[in-house]
RNA sequence: GCCGACGUAGCUCAGCUGGUAGAGCACUUCACUCGUAAUGAAGGGGUCCCCGGUUCGAGUCCGGGCGUCGGCUCCA
């Protein structure tokens, strides 16, 4: 048999030959460097036979950066930490030890719980066993037989995971620990040069809550040490970026533990927000919204009609008003559906936008709220378009082009990415429905032309959706901007148009949120520029510092003159020197500071943009730079 | 909500095995009047998250609650 290299060049083998022989083949050092071969592009086990004529890359200790490479490097370290584990907690059961991005984790249910500082111990552990070395074995049985294993080893996670599994059933053995695996693993523990147990948490069984908690531990491995001090240095700068530290400390928003999950906003975070209104405002009314306003407290007989009531009533803040509960509203949807409901609507008002952005309210379960990202308050920037079956095309794909605009304007689209959300078990309406909304939605996703994903059985109950997310500096990934189909709401709640055949139709409503909620935005923003913001979203956009008390006067009056021609401006004349107000100007990450002194007049003022960089403008130069500027 | 960790001055943090709290920054006052990332000195400031328990005595030990952080679940 022949197999192509990366080079073009052609290898002939022995049938039944593996990677690793064709390694061999090719030379000793790079059999034993390999640690995974990529087989016609997909990642495979060294061990395993290659097919006749496929194209055979090896990957070798050299390619540390590669993700594959990684995967299989932690994904043996995963194998080394159960191994350790068994061998210092006896009776522990063993679950599932995937690698993951940035690391691995193995799920275990301990007899006992263990805490924090347990870890020590099992990374030492962990050590030992790469110092005495390891050797990873492949052996492929039938079901049956792995059964019975690990039937007698009493491990019934594994039980499961071999009656759930699809295909041929393969093990993986080192040292005394052999783990139901698919694999690829490496040849052996040498490449492993740097290893960390990173954190210990609960997580459920095949991700249900139903199921038992499991205990999990996280770690990460690489093939230098240098590596792991990059990427733990790399954690470091994202954590200085974290909207939760930066935002207080930029004075822009605070919490408080007398209301978890709402934030009090400083007046340079309002700086911010009203930023962001502005735009939504201007742009919502240019693409033909029309603002309307509906009350933040209902009836809770209305969510029971819309049907959120049924899966949603638990997470409502309720109100007792005599003989009848209210809450406050978690979303707008059933306010705008009545607003509309107000008159006999004709097909030639269609469609109808109705935007609001009102404070919503949902009660989240503790130990999901994060900051601005996870609120128990919120702001969305909502808006439902009433229409007919025939204009949904063209609204969605108007909406595609206002987050287009959005995301451009915020140059946020490297950390964005779409998905499709399609029907839950629990949804509401026919299959048949579905069948239809869902083909909506993927024909527009699709003649965008942009990546996404679909995510099953993720959609509302009323109806699949396009959603938006956007990363923070760690990389999670939250939702922001929505697009939803409803079908079902519209009727419960009784919308109806007159058509052209003067018969009444149900609309369609199409819910969306761009930004998300603004909250979010604003958190996720901030993480983005670090707290830089660009000009003509900082809250102070111009710092003016007297040199010294004789130019205070002149300083002022040159803050006032900016502020009139609508500049964020503001004056430092603390007794304190120039030096240390430049400072903390730029720790403020202030975009410019102008320094006024005996050398200053307005045909010629001294102006230092954030970072450092100096020159010398007139104030009306400055003036037409910062209007450039959106300022 | 669940698993693990944490909660000391406005902020960042120190406080060994129990003996009623400390630094830097910030704040106030005074001196300096300053040219592009921290001038100096003095001073004020604390229910050590809350409630209960153990103890002669609790910031420190134990229990419960609240909040926060890392995950899991959830996210209309």
């Amino acid at each position: 048999m022949n197999v192509t290299l990366p080079d073009g060049s052609a290898l002939e083998l022995p049938d039944g030959a593996t990677a690793l022989d064709a390694a061999r083949a090719i030379g000793p050092r790079l059999a034993e460097q390999a640690v995974l071969a990529r087989v016609n592009g997909e990642p495979r086990d060294l061990r395993r036979p290659l097919p006749d004529g496929a194209s055979l890359q090896l990957l070798t200790t050299r390619d540390r950066d590669d993700p594959d490479a990684l995967y299989v490097l932690r994904h043996s370290a995963a194998h080394l930490l159960a191994e350790a584990v068994r061998r210092l907690h006896p009776g522990v059961k063993v679950a599932i030890g995937p690698p993951i991005e940035n690391g691995f984790y193995y799920d275990f249910e301990f007899p006992q719980p263990i805490r924090e500082e347990d870890l020590a111990a099992i990374e030492a552990e962990v050590a030992r066993e790469i110092a005495e070395g390891r050797t990873w074995e492949r052996t492929e049985i039938d079901r049956d037989e792995a059964r019975a294993r690990f039937e007698a080893e009493g491990e019934q996670y594994k039980m499961e995971l071999v009656d759930t599994a699809d295909g041929s059933i393969s093990l993986y053995t080192q040292g005394d620990f052999t783990d139901l695996c698919r694999g690829p693993h490496l040849q052996d523990a040498t490449p492993i040069k740097a290893l960390k147990l990173t954190g210990l948490a609960g997580a459920y069984w095949r991700g249900d809550e139903n199921n038992t908690q499991l205990t999990r531990i996280y770690g990460t491995a690489f093939f230098t040490q240098e590596d792991l001090d990059a990427y733990l240095e790399r954690l470091e700068q994202a954590r200085a970026s974290d909207h939760r530290r930066l935002g207080p400390q930029l004075d822009l928003f605070h919490m408080s533990e007398f209301s978890p999950g709402a934030a009090l906003w400083t007046p340079r975070g309002m700086a911010i927000w009203n930023a962001l209104e502005d735009l939504r405002r201007r742009e919502n009314a240019k693409r033909g919204y029309l603002e309307v306003k509906t009350p933040l407290m209902w009836d809770v007989e209305l969510w029971k009609r819309s049907g959120h009531w049924e899966k949603y009533g638990d997470n409502l803040f309720r109100i007792e008003h005599g003989e009848s509960l209210y809450g406050l509203k978690p979303m707008n949807c059933p306010g705008h559906m009545l607003l509309f409901n107000t008159k006999l609507r004709s097909y030639r008002e269609l469609p109808i936008r109705f935007a609001e952005a009102a404070v919503l309210h949902r009660d989240e379960p503790t130990g999901s709220l994060h900051g601005l990202t996870r609120a128990r308050q919120f702001s969305q920037d909502d808006a439902h378009v009433f229409c007919t079956e025939e204009q949904i095309e063209d609204e969605i794909d108007a909406m595609f082009d206002y987050v287009g605009f959005l995301y451009d304007r915020f140059g946020v689209r490297e950390i964005a990415h779409a998905e499709l959300a399609t029907r839950p078990d629990d949804k509401l309406g026919t299959d048949e429905d579905w069948e239809r909304t869902e083909g909506i939605l993927r024909t527009a996703v699709e003649r965008q032309g942009i990546p996404y994903r679909v995510a099953e059985g993720e959609g509302a109950f009323y109806g699949p959706k396009i959603d938006f997310f956007m990363n923070d500096a760690m990389g999670r990934p939250w939702q922001m901007g929505t697009i939803q189909l409803d079908g079902q709401q519209p009727a419960r709640l009784g919308c109806v148009y007159t058509g052209p055949d003067n018969r009444e139709h149900m609309p369609y409503v199409i819910h969306r949120a761009l930004f998300g909620s603004l909250e979010r935005f604003v958190g996720i923003l901030i993480e983005h520029y670090g707290g830089a913001f660009p000009t003509w979203l900082a809250p102070i956009q111009v710092r003016v510092l007297p040199v010294a008390e004789p130019h205070r006067e002149e300083a002022r009056s040159l803050a006032a003159a900016l502020g009139d021609a609508s500049v964020r401006a503001d004056f430092d004349e603390r007794d304190e020197t120039l030096g240390k107000r430049i400072r903390e100007a730029e720790l403020e990450k202030i975009p410019f500071t102008i320094v006024y002194g005996d050398r200053e007049s307005e045909e010629s003022l001294a102006i230092r943009g954030h970072g450092g960089e100096q020159s010398q403008e007139s104030l009306v130069n400055l003036l037409a730079r910062l209007a450039t500027l959106g300022a």
